[in-house]
DNA sequence: TACCCCTAGTTGAGCCCTCAATCATCTTCG
DNA sequence: CGAAGATGATTGAGGGCTCAACTAGGGGTA
């Protein structure tokens, strides 16, 4: 057998739903995403970093506990707070038990940038996402989300346990 | 009536399938997007591109139509089709009967670049949304992305319109 | 103590995207 | 014809993201 006929291509099915689905969220992302970055002056990102830090117990987290709230790369949340700390909306204070690490603070002038960003933000979701969706499509797509996210959830934590045997073991495979 | 309390936030139900919405759509995007660039240098954006082209009549299409079959800005497609160019994926050609035009055909290395590509980009799709899935949630994910699509494809149009008429309006509100 | 490895976080380069401005050309209409 | 405006496409600046390298501090072991 070689191997592009072991490819499993798309059904027609298949297919049509993968360029719907594609083109609705590529849609819906940019529209969220024009919409806050016009309306609040934020990209989406930043936005969500404001509500998981809003909602963190004395609005403070550790940017490793900030990154995994967010499903950010821990350089992807330095660059964005960093940013964010220029704009005034959060703070960094270095961790006095562990002296590597660092605290990210909500500025009260953080929670004003998402107190006002908020309702545009909610408007435009509900407008472009629920209005669109029956109330039994919203639990449809509630159902589905949570299987694509439970099926790669895992995924992510795979890939690194692989990379790591990858590397402990070194090529030992000869034929 | 004030401003805050006209605004209509999201029930809980809502809010959960928003979380897990974005939470999918992200790590799908990321790990389609990191796939395709580990396995074949490219982002997802030129392989939609690529596959378009691929499907065009002499694979060959105007710039605007690449544009809007693809739902990018001129400008993103301008910057993309430049490097892609620079790769010896994509041939720009000048249009005889309109000379602002511009024509961008794929090469045979571009197509041979998208052949390489596809196999893995598809096991990909499929592991991480189809094989989630059963076969009703899929169609399922069809008509609600339908719904999505077609409830924000007007609105980029309106938008623009919208746009328009502001413009030339002026400000005629008084108050 | 010295060594080694692991973990927390930052940094810089390079790439892609958006926005606004620009260029060149077509079109419309006086 | 000629000026004004619309259209097709490009450009450059600026910002966000990823990847890989790096800094710095912790934790175990001999």
């Amino acid at each position: 057998m070689d191997l592009m006929s072991g490819t499993s291509w798309l059904s027609d099915e298949e297919q049509r739903v993968w360029r719907d689905f594609s083109a609705a969220v590529n849609m819906l992302r940019a529209h969220l995403e024009a919409q806050l970055q016009r309306d609040a002056g934020m990209p989406h990102a930043y936005y969500e970093i404001l509500v998981v830090l809003s909602e963190a117990p004395g609005r403070v987290l550790r940017m490793s506990e900030l990154a995994s709230a967010t499903r950010s790369s821990r350089s992807r949340l330095s660059h964005a707070v960093a940013r964010m700390e220029a704009s005034g909306w959060v703070r960094r204070e270095s961790c006095p038990t562990d002296r590597r690490g660092a605290f990210a603070h909500l500025t009260a002038a953080g929670l004003a940038a998402l107190e006002d960003a908020a309702p545009g933000h909610v408007e435009a979701v509900r407008a472009s996402l629920f209005d669109a969706l029956t109330p039994e499509q919203m639990r449809r797509l509630g159902e589905i989300s949570a299987a694509i996210r439970d099926r790669l959830a895992p995924r992510c934590a795979e890939a690194e346990a692989e990379e790591m045997e990858r590397l402990e073991d070194g090529e030992r495979a000869g034929g």
